[in-house]
DNA sequence: GCATCCATGTAACCAGTTACATGATTTG
DNA sequence: CAAATCATGTAACTGGTTACATGGATGC
């Protein structure tokens, strides 16, 4: 959630929408789960409620310069029933926030699932971080990769033929992240920081 | 835990070894959940405290010349201190239990995790609900493919090279899985039903 | 005016993790 | 005998899901 508001301001409901397709096809964010977790980040001043400046919500334009954090403390909940704009409740990042979300692309002990989420998000950290966060998922790959191959040869002589095709497909996916991640992090060799430059030459965000 | 006591009978602290190796590496099952997993499942009838018969638990010497205590049916709580049979409980799957087993292998809805532990057991499920499966795994990583092809030409025109790369690798991955898929369908329609034949000759459970 | 989507929440339930408590067995 | 391992549990905390309750906005 923190990562996705780093991108633009957004009210609930909206972000979880993005949250879901951040999450890829097959995630659950109910609304159960989102909104008290929106109310603990307050809580915890890693996020508040700011004026709705319609970089979020709506599906418009690109590379919302993010021109948030300003006016901020004037956000207070008047009635605004202009046209498009209910009783949304738009949160924005705190820089307390920011920083958490360094902090979290930053910590070790990602999973399958988070380093996923941490290399989406990673445009926003420093490169010094961002290549930590490869050079420790690579080495967790060749780990498992290991593991994998002992769990081949291993005692449990007998298999069955859809446990070795586990295995296999295991095995075969591992080695196919491991090159994904060097290349990742060759490419991150050559240019560390593709967030400010925004380059229209060198191949940048845009195709 | 039901697919895992399939094999044969075991207590608990093995019984959360063998998980732990099926679920793969970075799994986390706790004895604070499974425990009381293995309690709900007892009272449900789907496992039943048995006899130690040693297939389980230990590879050490067998045979516990458990002589004529006749513990048998009243295999209370009283201290066993026969080497090798310590205070252990010992569950084994009642027909219940392989019943349900059966189905949840046959009901839909398997995400990525719990297809690959779907896959690991289902030796034990009739050949019709295996291949039901298979294509049901299938069509979901169709279905995947063409949301994932559509998010990379997305709405979102402007995706930074991390979400870009990561939306790469999922396509690669689940081209790939289709095809292992394949291959999984193409075997099965070969000889449908591997658990008893046990063939000898087409490439064995070991290199 | 009624259905439907947008939008925000709350409450009951369920389940998992961590940490704790206990004790038996083996080994040095 | 002390330490490590095996073995079984319980309690507190956390957090997620489902279902429910509410209400404004939009479209027919």
């Amino acid at each position: 959630m923190l990562g996705v508001l780093r991108e633009g301001d957004l009210h609930g409901y909206e972000l979880r929408k993005r949250v879901r397709e951040l999450l890829g096809p097959g995630s659950s964010v109910s609304f159960g789960s989102l909104y008290p977790a929106l109310a603990r980040l307050e809580r915890d001043g890693l996020v508040r409620e700011v004026e709705p400046d319609d970089t979020g919500g709506t599906p418009i334009p690109m590379t919302g310069s993010l021109s948030g954090e300003l006016a901020a403390f004037r956000a207070r909940r008047r009635p605004r029933t202009v046209r498009g704009a209910r009783q949304r409740k738009v949160f924005g990042l705190t820089p307390a926030g920011e920083a958490r979300l360094g902090d979290i692309v930053a910590e070790p002990g990602e999973d399958d699932r988070t380093f996923g989420v941490k290399l989406a998000l990673c445009r926003w950290c420093d490169p010094a971080t961002r290549l930590a966060l490869f050079e420790r998922r690579r080495a967790a790959l060749a780990e498992r990769l290991a593991t994998t191959h002992r769990s081949t040869t291993g005692p449990h002589g007998a298999l069955d033929r859809y446990r070795r095709s586990l295995l296999e497909r295991e095995a075969d996916v591992t080695e196919r992240d491991l090159a994904w991640l060097d290349g990742l992090i060759a490419a991150e060799h050559e240019s560390p920081d593709p967030r400010s430059p925004q380059p229209t030459i060198t191949g940048g965000p845009s195709a």
